[in-house]
DNA sequence: TTGTATGCGTTATCAT
DNA sequence: ATGATAACGCATACAA
């Protein structure tokens, strides 16, 4: 039979089956009432027109749009595509659309895209805060315009929103890393970051400067560069690694742990096999380097799913007063 | 004033001002037939409320979602990740939302994503072809289900679909590079790819072989690498080096020339200054290497931003019957 | 077992 | 200048 690109509604099939609309709604979604000979009747047609329901029309009619709301800060960041990955994964599983913005790191354009969203257009929203939201610590857009149970926050948190929430442990991730790397013998362990504005670079230092000091190894201030992320700084630390000596170095973001293992190859060519590199990344990124990078793994796509499941959980659930949670992802060393 | 996250309507706004509904969405829409005072008090209450139109209503009522629908093969790939943001920013800055969905180079997904967006959900589409989709050459899930005035293909593209279409010219720009490779004094010019498969991996090895054929340089197939996407692509690549002579590279696709210009690094390090490698990839991952790789630029951004404009421009001209273009984006050697 | 009526929020047409 | 009404597609309470 002859498909079109025409939409077919109910009213088209109640008119072509000589039935009426409710029947026909009702037939499609399997309600006891009507005769098993209409719903075959029904559902024959509605295959061969290719009947598609109308998501606009149900969705006024319902007060749910099937469609989650995702804020994350920027997309070029292969840290929100994988996590991305995860959300589009799980909410395409339950049936769920997903509407993605970009805040740029804007706390204005993050207040503009939620108006945007909001009223009728998604169930709920998945956030990650853009990074100027985290330094004004003002979440007033936020909270005002988004029910705390439509919202789950995830890896760039605040505790100052009461909500569910996903990241990782942050903290005890580098505490480990670093404990582990004096247990096998390391002296000079540097740290390198272009995250100290976030909340996670503050916890992932933390952790570093933890283990520093149970092990009683004092603080060696030249060992911790902290950059922007911009065009000088592969110059910055270029100087930094040709300017002091170090056996490990524990990079806190995305990127830059790669830049140091590729940089040391070439300015330490003898030096660089000993010195072991650490940085925070995925297997395709890890990839890049030779030798392979050891990096730790933020499980993304795991944080996109469990964000985007505790959403819909709660959307869903009839027992809105569940107390919030927040889920720690294991972080794991590769 | 205290705002609230209740959802204000049209109703509600009306109810509290004591006119109509078709006053105050009148007034909202600025017809001119709405005395300004009308017009200053419904405006104020809807500020005041924080109001939004629904855009289900609005859906419904105008046919119009002014939602894109887009789908991408792969959003973990830094290339797709950047055309996402291009026309993200586009579609924002015109007021349309962007549905993503990813078919993870599957023909199924692509089909299953393109039903679920039809019917009113999207007014178009913006796609990127699953590479199953241009392998085995079969459009029916497309052509039979989009009209090709609200479809715009982007990057993976085939003719056999007739409608807009944005791309690289992908021979032209490897054909330039081998050239002036070639005029540079390169003799044993190398070329790896990992996407011979698809259509665009074609052309750029084409570009390529047309380059050398014109400097009558003979063809040493050694120096072709055609690898697949897997976890034994690092020991073929690192073989590959050891065991040919070249003083120049060609990497086909997004990130195997980072890893030929690391690996050159450690495995050949006199050499591996004089040899050139050129890949394609974007600023930011060419910021990977040391030193830092030469690469064509496919302004991914652009050409996503150029897909959306097209689109937009089709779904919203009168003069629906305007011939289909196929823009050919600049690609730049930097 | 089937059909009728209503309303979700919006806008366009046609009164008043 | 303003208001009443209808319709978009769908699902449901209620009639028949």
């Amino acid at each position: 039979m002859l498909v079109l690109n025409i939409m077919s509604s109910l009213k088209e099939l109640s008119k072509l089956l000589g039935v009426s609309i409710s029947t026909v709604s009702k037939a499609l979604n399997n309600a006891d009432d009507i005769s098993a000979h209409t719903k075959k009747r029904v559902k024959e047609l509605a295959l061969a027109l290719n009947y598609q329901p109308n998501k606009m029309g149900a969705a006024l009619r319902n007060k749910k749009s099937k469609t989650i709301g995702v804020i994350i800060p920027d997309i070029l960041n292969p840290f929100f595509a994988e996590v991305l990955f995860g959300i589009e994964k799980y909410c395409s599983l339950k049936g769920y659309d997903t509407l993605v913005c970009i805040s740029n790191d804007l706390t204005s354009k993050e207040a503009e895209k939620i108006k945007l969203l909001k009223s009728g257009s998604v169930d709920g929203f998945l956030i990650s805060l853009a990074s100027q939201t985290q330094i004004n610590q003002d979440y007033t857009h936020i909270i005002k315009n988004i029910p705390s149970n439509e919202l789950v926050l995830f890896d760039r948190l605040t505790h100052h929103i009461s909500c569910d929430k996903v990241s990782v442990d942050d903290e005890n991730i580098t505490y480990k890393t670093t404990k582990n790397l004096i247990k096998n013998g390391r002296k000079s362990i540097a740290f390198l970051s272009t995250i100290e504005h976030l909340e996670i670079g503050k916890e992932r230092k933390q952790g570093y400067q933890k283990a520093l000091k149970e092990a009683k190894i004092s603080n060696n201030k030249n060992l911790e560069l902290s950059l922007e992320t911009n065009a000088v700084m592969h110059n910055q630390i270029k100087e930094w690694i040709l300017s002091n000596e170090f056996d490990a170095v524990i990079a806190a973001d995305n990127t830059s742990g790669i830049i140091v293992q590729n940089f040391l190859l070439a300015l330490k060519p003898i030096k660089a096999k000993k010195i072991k590199v650490i940085g925070f990344s995925n297997a395709n990124q890890s990839l890049l380097t030779f030798p392979q990078l050891s990096y730790i793994d933020q499980n993304a796509e795991l944080i996109g799913q469990k964000a985007a499941e505790l959403l819909i959980n709660r959307i869903q659930n009839t027992n809105k007063n569940k107390a919030f949670t927040h889920i720690k992802i294991p972080a794991s060393i590769i």
